[in-house]
DNA sequence: TTCTTTCTGTATTGATCGATACAAAATTCG
DNA sequence: CGAATTTTGTATCGATCAATACAGAAAGAA
């Protein structure tokens, strides 16, 4: 039953050299545009047109090159991830504890979602503020959750590793921490869209670091008490 | 110029008796419907035939009471203050200290952001969550956003009066901690709308108290130093 | 050159969008 | 009762939605 018929594939990444006529558009770059665009204006409220237009091209050219527009959006969180994340992440990956990761993450971030690092992008992280879920579409809904339960399992390993290594007690709340930072981190994102500026967030995370020591100790369960009046 | 004609003003709470065919329909209760179809959706997802199915009613019945899908998210936006701020900012209010009632919104939004609170209300804060600017609806954008910077105020007003009553150091940053209070707040609703339990954001409302002592003597500009290595 | 393949631009597709026209139904006023 | 007023249900409106048909254009292959 296999013919050698492939209409439904998308030439991605036009992994054969060349046949026929060339495509007269730069994939990646109009891929960049429509990432832009969905990042801003979120999945439903973006149109084909508005695509068509901020890609530079025609509409048939849209669905050769990526098949649909939810295929177009997947394609778009991949884009994103690849051109973005390691704003946020790499300094996180490298640090020598985990303190330093958290801090790392939350000062990346505060400059990342807020643009500060030079191009017009949209401000807050396409991820963390996408509702394409919300809006009725399952499987990309799905894609987007994937991604931030990914994030929330990055700093959990992080704070495993320092809780083995001794730098956080063995009786921290190392899931409640973990999204503790994450609840800032997204925090940072809803404020930056509301425009928050890099200082603001900075304050943000600073504040955050401030009450660290307090995580490195334990955490009862319940009432520490102040016993101040 | 004032002609006795006034067909564009939509009836919003019957304020005259009763004249003409009497309304078939619960302004209120439609409304509620309607709210929370915003709510779960976002305001471009959602179309004019979804919530004249979910209100019961039909669309001339809709633009007659309500004037228009924007009028209609207004008062939705309105009616969700009245049925639900106060299951989060009633406790705020009361509390006799500001640690007191960061801890009540933090608890409180855990409790009602989960729908732990009864009713299979969406997940998460529909002000907070809102996109509507984004989507191309600067009006409504400027509503929501707003509500968001009346939050923020609300606890910077509360945190003034800390520093005030000397519960809070003066060389507090105000600003950055009430910041720092909403950003935590707003990732509650993008955890719970991810599907986080109300004891999973009740972690993250205890992990940000457990630092809060560090808050109260006072935040130094950036470098304390974490001496160990 | 001629054939095959692929892309581009124009013009549309059926479906759905938000919003209404219209007449019958239901009420108050005179 | 009949006149005036307002709502309701049906049946749309033009505009826009995501997605394509089609023919000409541009390349390699024969």
């Amino acid at each position: 039953m296999q013919k050698p018929d492939r209409p439904p594939s998308p030439s991605k990444v036009t992994p054969a050299p060349a046949r026929g006529r060339p495509r007269a558009f730069d994939r990646e770059a109009a891929l960049a545009q429509a990432t832009r665009l969905f990042w801003r204006k979120g999945y439903a409220a973006t149109s084909i047109a508005e695509l068509t237009e901020a890609m530079g091209i025609g509409s048939p050219s849209l669905y050769a090159a990526f098949g649909s527009k939810e295929a177009l959006y997947a394609e778009a969180l991949d884009h994103y991830g690849r051109r973005y994340e390691a704003l946020v992440w790499s300094n996180f990956a490298a640090a020598g504890t985990a303190r330093a990761a958290v801090e790392a993450l939350l000062m990346d971030s505060a400059a990342a979602l807020t643009g500060s690092c030079g191009s017009g992008d949209p401000l807050g992280c396409m991820v963390t503020l996408s509702a394409v879920g919300s809006e009725g579409f399952a499987e990309l809904g799905e894609r987007v959750r994937a991604s931030r339960a990914l994030a929330l399992k990055r700093v959990e390993e992080r704070l495993d590793r320092a809780v083995m290594a001794g730098e956080l007690a063995a009786s921290a709340d190392v899931h409640g921490l973990a999204r503790f930072v994450l609840a800032v981190q997204g925090g940072l994102s809803l404020q930056a869209r509301d425009g928050a500026s890099r200082a603001d967030l900075e304050a943000v995370a600073r504040t955050t670091m401030a009450g660290w020591e307090a995580q490195v100790s334990a955490l009862r369960k319940t009432d520490a008490g102040c016993p101040g009046g």
